[in-house]
DNA sequence: GCCACAAGGTTCGCATATCGAACCCACTCG
DNA sequence: CGAGTGGGTTCGATATGCGAACCTTGTGGC
């Protein structure tokens, strides 16, 4: 699980880290999948629609890294399907915030909406010390250079 | 700048729209290097540790999405530097996600802090409409399926 | 008992992507 | 004139990704 940041190129940087583990093609796809209420292989094999080989690889990698937690729900014959961890489901605001991008940017016609309280969300960062929107404001402090 | 949705495998999703554009290894990394002021390939380079001719071919991507603007600075030689758009400005959520779960689930220690007012920033996602943190009682509501 | 089919993968061979190192070109500086 | 710098490209080896086929353990139909 603890992905060494040092053994990473460039800056060291969480965003780096976090890129690590679920940074490659798929592996946000499967999370987003598994939030939706995909939880077996079939499912997020067509939800994804990544190679069978990949998706078996990414998922074997995301439990590795504490993402997904692995059930089996039948011995004979054996069959597993996947829930999110709490390191899972505290991915779900990075989703949200691609989301909201891709609608902006690549999307013509945003084809989910995530909605709460009958209305469609339309979230910012907000910091939770002060209260203010995060902007572009925000200075930054290295606490170590590379 | 419009990559289709529909050319994408999988479930049509503006996530996948997004990662699509800048879900590659380098993207997010390039943006995240100019963002905290790297505006030369050279910077950039050290910032991410990409290999030269991956960071050229992503930087003439990310300019063709419309993430990146690129300025000639000086003709002879011809120089040229990096700057963010308004896309890639509106890229900075999905950093700071990144950020804060990479903080949270591999870094031991947050190399970069975010600070502004004078604290370090612990932010949630937050609703406009109805100003109530996003959470997981969210329905999805999809508008297509494929 | 026999055949077809499903779930959840694994194996295979090929095609593409990615890599580090070396090279290149147009300048500038001493 | 020779070394150094910025911003790349080219090259050959390696790693990764891919679709298609196969495998294993079972279930249901007849």
């Amino acid at each position: 699980m603890t992905t060494r940041l040092d053994d990473l190129p460039g800056r060291r940087c969480s965003i780096a880290g976090a890129l690590d583990v679920v940074g490659d093609r798929w592996a946000l796809l499967v999370v987003r999948e598994v939030s939706l209420g995909a939880h077996r292989f079939s499912e997020i094999l067509r939800g994804t629609g990544a190679p069978r080989e990949r998706l078996a690889a990414r998922l074997t990698a995301l439990v590795d890294a504490g993402v997904l937690e692995r059930r089996e729900y039948s011995q004979n014959p054996p069959r597993s399907d996947y829930h999110l961890t709490k390191a899972g489901r505290d991915l779900l605001p990075v989703l949200q915030a691609l989301m909201q991008w891709g609608d902006r940017y690549v999307a013509d016609v945003p084809p989910v909406e995530l909605r709460h309280r009958g209305h469609r969300i339309q979230a910012s960062w907000v910091c939770d010390v002060c209260g203010e929107r995060v902007g572009r404001d925000t200075e930054r402090h290295a606490t170590h250079e590379s």
